[in-house]
DNA sequence: ATCCTATCCTGGCTGC
DNA sequence: TGCAGCCAGGATAGGA
């Protein structure tokens, strides 16, 4: 599903598509795609706007417009977006048609109809209760590390947690997970300090090694705007491996629920933790509070 | 504070 | 070949 390295490749790919173009008609085949608004409101609010900016915040992509206001976009798990030639046929799943004046059309495309692209007056606010982004320079193993410590909360539920840290979702937190070798489930105030170095390293290497891939593409839903499946799948680790060995061990992966969510782990290189919620006995560090 | 469950959706898969 | 039933999951709301 978009996680940010899908999102970031599809911001890419659309940007130059949309910047300084105007939009000259709106159409919106369902209506919770954009929100609480109206279809007349939105349609009211897009039309006549120009595309300034392009940007991604965790998962979202921002459409600013000149002058204010902006689309904000979340594809959720099966959403698209074609920037195409206006007679380009988008398929029964089209949500939200956008006429552009170079004469092609931003198009919104969901199967499953819980993506979202919504017209809002100031992205900030609505952005607001994100956490820091993984690859920015807010995300620092020493505020990682205290902020994994000022919580206990199973490691993998924090880290899909978009107020925490935003931008991961289930694969990459299993990725991130099992390079690092801490269990989806060890506490995180049970994290000592190298570890934590260890998991935000690895968090920022996979997500950067996605984006270079274009994204993961596992199955028909996420493709590029181009059309391309991402290639990053074939460097999952664990994620979708369950019975298949560790790349690192050959210990089979096994996989289990966790947060509702599934989730993959070597049990040989990802230990289980034996209690929840205390620090580990073994080796134990000294950190000061 | 943290955890758990239900909700939103439908294509694709499994099993009979 | 058909069909019922289950699964996938990001975000959010509400309850424990």
């Amino acid at each position: 599903m978009p996680e940010l390295p899908e999102v970031e490749t599809v911001a890419r790919l659309i940007r130059p598509h949309l910047l300084g173009r105007t939009i000259t008609a709106a159409s919106v085949a369902w209506k919770r795609t954009i929100g609480a608004q109206s279809v007349a409101a939105f349609e009211r609010a897009v039309l006549g706007a120009r595309f300034e900016s392009v940007e991604r915040r965790a998962k979202y992509i921002v459409m600013n417009f000149h002058g204010g206001g902006a689309l904000v976009c979340h594809l959720r798990m099966t959403g698209r977006i074609h920037v195409e030639p206006a007679g380009w046929d988008p398929g029964k799943f089209a949500k939200v048609r956008l006429d552009l004046d170079s004469g092609r059309a931003f198009h919104f495309i969901d199967v499953r109809k819980f993506g979202r692209l919504e017209f809002v007056r100031d992205p900030a606010q609505k952005l607001a209760e994100l956490g820091p982004e993984p690859l920015g320079p807010e995300f620092t193993a020493a505020w990682f590390e205290r902020a994994l410590a000022e919580r206990s909360r199973a490691l993998k539920p924090l880290l899909l947690d978009q107020t925490f840290l935003a931008g991961l979702g289930n694969i990459y937190v299993d990725e991130s997970l099992h390079r690092a070798g801490l269990h989806p489930l060890a506490s995180s105030s049970s994290v000592d300090s190298a570890a934590a170095a260890r998991l935000h390293a690895e968090i920022r290497a996979v997500l950067a090694e996605a984006i270079e891939r274009e994204g993961s593409s596992f199955d028909v839903f996420y493709r590029t705007p181009e059309g391309n499946p991402g290639s990053f799948q074939h460097q999952f680790r664990v994620y979708g491996r369950g019975g298949e060995p560790c790349r690192a061990c050959g210990t089979p992966i096994e996989r289990s629920v966790v947060g509702q969510r599934g989730t993959h782990v070597c049990p040989k290189c990802q230990p289980r933790p034996r209690r929840r919620g205390r620090k580990a006995r073994r080796g134990s560090q000294r950190s000061k509070g």
